[in-house]
DNA sequence: CCACTGGTTGAGAACGACTCTCAGTATCAC
DNA sequence: GTGATACTGAGAGTCGTTCTCAACCAGTGG
């Protein structure tokens, strides 16, 4: 299971890391995927994340912390490397009181694939080849 | 509704939305409050918002670009004013390859309530008393 | 007035992503 | 082997949201 995460380059929903344990594990059940993830996850050993799309959650190997870039286009979802500046937080969190922990950013815009195929962008980003989420649910990217 | 939801300082998932609307027309169903909140979100009347917690969406009629902190303990989301550099968005849209077209960021932490009443978090933030997410669904925060 | 027409509405069914329950099974300790 | 214990998968249940569709409400023309 932690192979099968750490094997995948994309961020993979619950759904795919199911139909990826599957092919060497026919006999499992999604419950026991939802379980090991929520296992891995809080073990450390794995991310949950939200991007804030309201889609299915993602499950990611990689445990640095890293923000994401997400395609409005065809849902991918690719690593971000660029901490926000500390002093940036200290300042948030006198000016709302709040004790902050932590943060989640993620950009969003188009992929260099769905740039090239400008129209019906939902459809691009074949490459090797993750489930597309066809059902754009509403204006997206409003957000935050 | 966009009355209600300009009143609410909160920000209130589509329940809480229908909740209130009810108030003032009891005859309404939860289909043409979704409907309507949508409506609002497509014609850029209101924001739609993911708080990345997995929880349901939350509706906001400030339209400015802002963004959140959201409190662990009582789910209550407090506006950050707080842009991001202009040059990060560039230097990210440079290394992604990405055309980004905007972003989210939300901070997590404990609300001021919620850092005075420490044990039992998800039970404070009374204050004027938006419904308070119990069930906290696992290792949150852990996110992007 | 009143029959048509098209846009709204609300009730309830359907849906997708999860989470729970529970009986069956594999594991280990004796 | 026998029993205690943990783990598993099937399926039911939940939650937020969307869909479907019959009833309803404008208007419009007569
Ligand atoms: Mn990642
Ligand atoms: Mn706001
Ligand atoms: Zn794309
Ligand atoms: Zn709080």
């Amino acid at each position: 299971m932690l192979e099968v995460l750490r094997a995948a380059d994309d961020h993979p929903t619950a759904a795919e890391v199911y139909e990826r344990v599957r092919r060497s594990s026919p006999r499992i059940g999604s419950a026991t995927v939802y379980r090991t993830l929520a296992l891995l996850v809080s073990t450390g050993r794995a991310l949950e994340l939200n991007l804030g799309d309201g889609a299915a959650a993602r499950y990611d190997a990689n445990t640095r912390r890293h923000d994401h870039a997400v395609c409005d286009g065809c849902g991918r979802a690719v690593d971000i490397d660029h901490p926000v500046p500390d002093g940036m937080m200290a300042e948030i969190a006198r000016r709302s009181g709040f004790a902050i922990t932590g943060y989640d950013l993620q950009f969003r815009g188009l992929c260099p694939d769905c740039q090239a195929n400008g129209s019906d962008p939902a459809r691009a980003a074949g490459g090797t080849g993750p489930t597309v989420n066809t059902h754009a649910k509403g204006a997206l990217h409003a957000e935050a």
